[in-house]
DNA sequence: CCAAATGTTAACAATTTTGTTAACTTTGTC
DNA sequence: GACAAAGTTAACAAAATTGTTAACATTTGG
């Protein structure tokens, strides 16, 4: 007995416009049927695929968290040059984030809702978290390229300014005025301030 | 004829709780029901003061704006030395994040509701931070305190690390194995961190 | 090509949530 | 203390949203 295909089409088609209202539009509050019309298909077949609104959300929530867990274990434990490696990080993730603004936004209220399961961090990934990328981050600091704050500080001001940015998107551009030409080329230079702002040489 | 007075003890617990469950507790899915329920009255009061569930939402939304307009007029502002305009600012804003850690969030939010209005950006603040505040960033970049960066960058850099880490908390004590006292500890010795790493002397 | 499995749809039912109304209670004022 | 205004409540009505079902369509394997 062959392994049973159902229709990847359809279903992927809708977990990705999920991704795309709930990640991209930002709009956390959608309906069943707002999914289903972006999506182009009849709204039961959510509930074919899915069973219920709950657990199609819970597959969307999961896939999120694994490629935030991706993005650290990179970070972690790629064997790069330390600043070319935080180099890419910051351009993966402002791109990412540029896609996706609203991903940690949908992860952040879908923990906050009373009965979410809260994820456990993998323990590999701590490992690495608090073993050789935190030597490296600390050679960094005796070598006098970085400033002196811990591994755990400078890991979360590396995520704040990489992502807040676009989590905060229309707020950012409400200040400076934006519209979507000079957000995006805003975006594009933060890059390298972000740089400037962390390493000690010109 | 004197005028009206409503009674703004009920009106007011109403509200109040209304920001701690979305700012406080991050319920941005919150029901009126569950809103009534803990400000301990009944359903209806908030349809008798409010007429509506969106409009308690916009009140409270505007509430959540005027109080990113005050934060961001002082520091645009504020005639102080600059270090020390700089640390009261990340001071307060880092406290006031740990009370609401999801006002931004809950902004954000609604901001991304189709049929929310935008607000507008006070003018003179916009006017206080091209002028007077980009003069004062771009004095400390030419003393050598501040690296190279643009007044732009350099406020969304400081908002990102000062908001960030509270918008994200779950996500924060997850990646570090953080209880809720480890969590508070970490974020007190983050205003020192985000310090050392703006500026640039010892 | 036929039959079984899979996919799709519209209609319906159940549930959840919001909004309204009318009766009742409290408060302030004369 | 009587009266009017404001405040409060439970019950009901309306709307929105989700979940289910049964009929229909399409695909696939023999």
């Amino acid at each position: 007995m062959a392994t049973k295909e159902r229709n990847l089409q359809t279903e992927e088609r809708i977990k990705q416009t999920a991704k795309q209202v709930f990640f991209a539009q930002g709009h956390l509050h959608a309906t069943t049927q707002e999914i289903a019309d972006q999506a182009g298909v009849n709204r039961a077949l959510i509930n074919y695929y899915f069973r219920s609104r709950d657990l199609l959300f819970q597959q969307v929530l999961q896939d999120a968290m694994s490629s935030l867990y991706d993005k650290l274990h990179l970070l972690f434990t790629a064997k790069m040059d330390f600043r070319a490696k935080i180099e890419e990080f910051i351009d993966t993730e402002i791109n990412r984030m540029a896609a996706y603004p609203y991903l940690e936004t949908f992860v952040i209220a879908e923990l906050n809702r009373g009965d979410a399961l809260a994820p456990r961090f993998p323990d590999h990934l701590r490992q690495a978290l608090l073993g050789p990328f935190s030597e490296e981050v600390q050679a960094e600091v005796r070598k006098g390229t970085l400033a002196a704050v811990t591994t755990e500080h400078f890991i979360i001001n590396l995520m704040s300014m990489t992502a807040y940015p676009m989590l905060a998107k229309p707020i950012v551009k409400m200040i400076f005025n934006h519209d979507e030409a000079a957000y995006e080329q805003s975006l594009q230079a933060l890059k390298q301030q972000i740089l400037r702002l962390i390493f000690r040489q010109e």
